[in-house]
DNA sequence: ATCGAGTGACTTTTT
DNA sequence: GTCACTCGAT
């Protein structure tokens, strides 16, 4: 082994190390936040190499592009450059858009086939619903692209919806009996525009996977080794893939921890993770639980919110970093006041710990929340930046550039199309477009051909003379940008297009600053392609092409494009601050209705999924944990009142330090204060503890670990035996983590039963009887 | 065909 | 408060 691969596996603790150096099999680890997970896949890659592995047999797959390049260039530190560049390393949609593109004409797509983003599906679905003359108030575009997605991430074709009564049926009852031939268009028209979506990229490898042996074959033998992060938030479709490209070698890797599972919104099977052991022969599992990252306060504080999830598998993340300062709680009147307390709190612990703008995130559920937080911080002088929300690349002068760009290298990208024909203006409006829609599909060819002949087709489209010269004018136009596509870079088409097309013009005369900073964002664009043309000369496999260009703008994330060399404050929702770090961290709008989302509270396994946020945001945190709540904030712009979040509740109280009094905020008790009525208080007050003091979540026992390590029974399960029956009120029991306690109430029965106990620790909780780890002591 | 003002729905989270 | 879409005036 290269030596240099000997120390920093020595630097490894056990458990990491133990997965690291398991070379052959399935392996699956469960890595807690802030465990080194990222540590284990970089060295275990490395050390694959060290062993012989070629660098083309292994498969990385990865959360962002951002992920994939950072570890490459760890192990690029240890490898050396020329051995890591072959690794296979990116995200999903990026790998198997690379796959595709070399198949393609397999499934009768072209290699340049466009990435419609879904602004482009969107469009599509609403052209589509009017073109059916159907009521957009019971077909609602954003609705049936949900539906459509969330179709092809399990799976379910055109065709398998049509022979599936129970799909029809419930959007009959939805009142949407025709989403079965929308969806049908849907995928024609995409197949037509020579488009996939970005979950065709996966569908579409799935059926290329699966109708292709030989196909399946060879990247079975090419990928030997496979690895994949944050397999919690894999779909079914995603699943699938790994599955089948795995099946022949079955060295497969995943990392992961359905604790931070926080995608199933958009398809994401829990199941993938919970079930890796049933899928696969002999399966190794590993535990990451020692966390590296936060303060012990802040382990724990996570630990008790994350604990009061029923799904999960068992585990217990602990720490031995020092135990930090509480989590400080904060209430302000307004958002406006939220925003001005965060500025002031980042700035005063700027200066008393002496740290940088970069130390500094403020977390938060929703994108709209960034506002008040920017408006503070800029009037405070604090240099900020905002991920997310609309990204670089999602601005209307870029898109308009890029729709040039995308035109002009597949002429069939109907969504680009429709965008530029007309801007800047040049006379060809809707009622033109409507006209040669219809004689596309008349004629089973895209829009671009129907202009292209537009003398020959012209006269029977009712198309007067005036128009048809400017359609022309447009076609030789783009044409004119292809031949110059072939023998130039792609920043150099670019720059022409942004000037022969007038788009730049359009601007300039314009002349407000909004105008000007357009501009500004054109030159960006095309400053990035003159980098992107020069990086690209220098890789393997990469031509630098303008397909190449548009397929990373398209699969991009906003994280994608930090370049990190300046000293800002981050600001982003939770959901992208996955896998990030920071010494302080701000989670603003702990609200109820806001976080947990009041879409998200209806069903047990949402308000889940919200707890799970939740976690994966105060782990962020490294040193100091601060959680904000207002009495009222603006929304759909109305000042509404705000109560706060029940997650702050559910953090024991001992990890918190309370700034403003919570007093009159804080839930009704069910309970009147004197609840103990007749029993005798003296109960309460514990006579010398059992067996010391209550064992501390973050160092486990050597037998809570063995029970730990077992899985929790799923819900419904009663393996566990019931207290039921045996607990009244007045009953004095002890919990592993509130200590004991005094029995207040009871309510419900079987399954359900619960009971509502008052503990010395934890103040009034309500436990469920079935799951609650209690013990009688009186 | 084009542009502006006005209207209405809407915000969860993203590759 | 903001985006996207509609309608009426040029």
């Amino acid at each position: 082994m290269d030596s240099k691969l000997e120390v920093y596996i020595e630097g490894l603790n056990d458990a990491q190390r133990a997965p690291t150096l398991h070379k052959d099999g399935a392996l699956i680890v469960i890595a807690g936040a802030g465990s080194g997970k990222t540590r284990v896949l970089t060295m275990r890659i490395a050390y694959l190499m060290s062993q012989g592995v070629d660098a083309f047999n292994i498969l990385s797959l990865t959360f962002t592009n951002k992920a994939a390049r950072e570890m490459k260039k760890r192990i690029a530190g240890i490898v050396g450059n020329n051995e890591a560049k072959n690794l296979w390393m990116g995200t999903f949609h990026s790998i198997f858009a690379k796959i595709l593109r070399i198949e393609a004409d397999k499934l009768g797509y072209p290699s340049n086939f466009t990435i419609y983003d879904t602004q482009d599906s969107q469009r599509l679905i609403s052209a589509i619903i009017k073109e059916m003359q159907l009521d957009k108030d019971i077909y609602k575009y954003k609705q049936v692209q949900n539906r459509i997605s969330s179709f092809k991430n399990s799976l379910i074709t055109v065709r398998a919806y049509a022979n599936n009564p129970e799909l029809v049926e419930a959007d009959a009852m939805a009142k949407r009996p025709r989403m079965g031939e929308i969806y049908a268009e849907y995928v024609d028209r995409c197949f037509k525009a020579g488009a996939m979506d970005f979950d065709d990229l996966l569908l579409r490898t799935n059926e290329l996977l699966n109708r292709f042996p030989e196909v399946l074959n060879k990247y079975q033998n090419r990928f030997k080794y496979i690895l994949v992060d944050e397999y919690q938030d894999t779909n079914h479709s995603q699943y699938l893939i790994v599955k089948a490209l795995s099946d022949k070698f079955q060295n497969i890797c995943v990392v992961g921890d359905d604790s931070q599972s926080i995608y199933a919104f958009r398809g994401a099977n829990i199941n993938n993770i919970l079930n890796f052991q049933k899928d696969y022969e002999n399966v190794a599992m590993y535990r990451l639980e020692q966390n590296y990252r936060s303060s012990k306060n802040i382990v724990e504080a996570a630990n008790s919110v994350i604990e009061k999830n029923k799904t999960r598998l068992d585990k217990t993340v602990w720490t031995a970093n020092e135990d930090g300062g509480q989590i400080i709680v904060h209430r302000s009147p307004t958002d406006g006041e939220e925003g001005r307390y965060v500025a002031s709190s980042i700035f005063e612990n700027r200066m008393n710990h002496q740290l940088n703008n970069g130390d500094f995130a403020i977390l938060y559920r929703t994108n709209a929340q960034s506002r008040a937080m920017e408006d503070a911080l800029r009037k405070r002088d604090i240099p900020y930046r905002i991920y997310g929300g609309l990204s670089f690349y999602q601005r209307k002068e870029i898109k308009d550039v890029l729709g040039y760009l995308r035109v002009l290298v597949n002429p069939k990208d109907e969504e680009a199309l429709k965008r530029v024909v007309n801007y800047p203006a040049r006379g060809i409006g809707g009622t033109t477009l409507d006209k040669l829609t219809v004689a596309a599909k008349h004629y089973g060819r895209s829009i671009f051909e129907v202009m292209d002949k537009i003398e020959q087709l012209g006269p029977s489209m009712n198309i007067n003379r005036g128009t048809q010269t400017k359609l022309k004018n447009f076609v030789t136009m783009i044409k004119s940008f292809q031949i110059l596509n072939e023998e130039s870079d792609a920043f150099t088409v670019a720059e022409t297009v942004a000037r022969k097309t007038g788009l730049l013009q359009e601007l300039k005369k314009d002349g407000t600053p909004e105008g000007i900073a357009r501009i500004e964002n054109i030159e960006e664009l095309l400053n990035g392609m003159r980098d992107f043309v020069e990086e690209q000369k220098e890789l393997a496999d990469a031509t630098g092409s303008l397909a190449e260009f548009l397929e990373d703008v398209a699969l991009a994330t906003t994280l994608d494009n930090d370049t990190g060399d300046d000293d800002r404050v981050a600001l982003m929702t939770i959901h992208l601050a996955k896998g990030l770090e920071f010494p302080f961290v701000y989670i603003v709008g702990m609200e109820e209705d806001l976080f947990p989302s009041g879409m998200s509270m209806s069903t047990r396994s949402e308000l889940e999924e919200e707890r799970r946020l939740f976690y994966v945001a105060l782990t962020r945190a490294e040193k100091q944990a601060y959680l904000t709540y207002t009495e009222s904030r603006y929304r759909w712009g109305k000042l509404v009142d705000a109560e706060p979040s029940r997650f702050i509740e559910e953090i024991d109280d001992k990890y918190l330090d309370y700034q403003t009094p919570m007093e009159s905020y804080r839930y009704k008790p069910l309970i009147d204060a004197d609840i103990f009525g007749d029993v005798d208080k003296s109960k309460l007050r514990l006579k010398k503890p059992v067996s010391g003091t209550p064992p501390k979540v973050g160092t486990p026992t050597q037998d809570q670990l063995r029970k730990l390590r077992k899985i929790r029974p799923a819900a419904g399960d009663s393996a566990t035996p019931s207290l039921a029956g045996s607990l009244e009120p007045g009953t004095v029991v002890e919990h592993i983590r509130f200590g004991k306690g005094i029995v207040a109430g009871i309510e419900g029965k079987g399954q359900d039963q619960k009971a509502e106990i008052n503990f010395e620790n934890g103040g009034l909780k309500k436990l469920l009887l079935r799951f609650a780890k209690l013990k009688i002591v009186e």
